[in-house]
DNA sequence: AGCCAGGCTAAAT
DNA sequence: ATTTAGCATGGC
């Protein structure tokens, strides 16, 4: 039982922690017999559900947790977001088979650098591959006896100091050079991740899909799970599966078609609406 | 063995 | 302007 300035919580009706964590949209979370292991930043933290609320512990009592309420999100009012939803057969079928799915805030050089890592992998060798370069190049973590997750996610900096034979060690193939010209762009200072924030959707889109390797899919991915621009849609081949097969069955729509679609449908929540989606079409039976 | 994976790029139609 | 091959790697 760790003292009491190091546990808090979090009052958060509907929150599926299991599906928000482990649902593709981060990939260091690990469950065991005592919750859900992570790293947020530089520091290391473990999360439970409890009856109608989150319980933290960390490795060093904080300060605050007003980072540990940025990255879940509690905050956010999930019955608003879902009653936002266009009322069709998917969305329905979408929410009914997972009420509590979250959207997560997290920080944009890790997200950028993990969806680079992305492209054409399932989620477990995402997971393999950021677990490798996290255990080579990140800082050492506070954390307790038996814990899993020890290291932060190596910086900007660390990574760009690495030759692309470093980076293909961690068997992310011909992502290495994609990885380190984004890292190398970020440490110099040619691209400010922060001032991202204060640019329109469309201009931060702009900037990220500058960077060799990062298409409209992965910007859409950083766009909204590190700034949180509600509207960004990433389509990957899941997202593609449910627009094609629940809604145009009949024959396909010109990529035109499909991307004023995307963009009018869903609302102002659309980026909530395509995670729902995703994660439907990965977990539904099919049979 | 062949196909596919939270894609993107450049070459070929 | 749209379609297609190639890109590393690993699991099924």
């Amino acid at each position: 039982m760790p003292p009491p300035e190091f546990t808090a919580r979090f009052p958060a009706r509907d929150y599926d922690l299991a599906a928000t964590l482990a649902c593709g949209q981060a990939f260091r979370w690990r469950e065991n017999a005592a919750g859900w292991e992570g790293a947020i930043g530089a520091r290391w933290v473990r999360l439970r559900l409890d009856y109608d609320g989150i319980v933290a512990t960390a490795a060093v009592p904080p300060e605050d947790w007003r980072w540990l309420v940025e990255h879940l999100q509690t905050d956010v009012d999930l019955t608003a977001v879902l009653a936002s939803f266009p009322d069709d057969e998917p969305m329905r079928a979408s929410v009914a088979a997972c009420r509590g799915l979250r959207l997560l805030r997290q920080e944009p050089w890790e997200c950028l650098a993990s969806f680079i890592l992305s492209s054409t992998k399932h989620i477990v060798q995402i997971q393999q591959i950021v677990e490798l370069l996290c255990t080579r190049f990140g800082e050492p973590l506070v954390a307790p006896p038996g814990a899993v997750v020890t290291r932060a996610f190596p910086t900007a900096g660390r990574i760009a100091a690495c030759n692309e034979a470093d980076l293909r060690d961690c068997r992310m193939g011909f992502r290495a050079p994609s990885l380190l010209a984004a890292a190398r762009a970020v440490a110099s200072g040619a691209l400010d991740l922060a001032a991202l924030h204060q640019l329109p959707v469309d201009a931060a889109r702009d900037r990220l899909t500058q960077l060799r390797g990062v298409g409209p899919k992965i910007a859409n991915c950083v766009l909204l799970f590190a700034y949180g621009f509600q509207q960004a849609f990433p389509v990957d081949v899941w997202v593609m599966k449910a627009l094609r097969e629940l809604y145009f069955p009949k024959r396909q729509p010109r990529p035109e078609r499909l991307s004023r679609f995307v963009a009018t449908h869903f609302g102002p929540n659309a980026g909530y609406a395509q995670q729902y989606l995703f994660h439907y079409m990965r977990t539904r039976r099919t049979d």
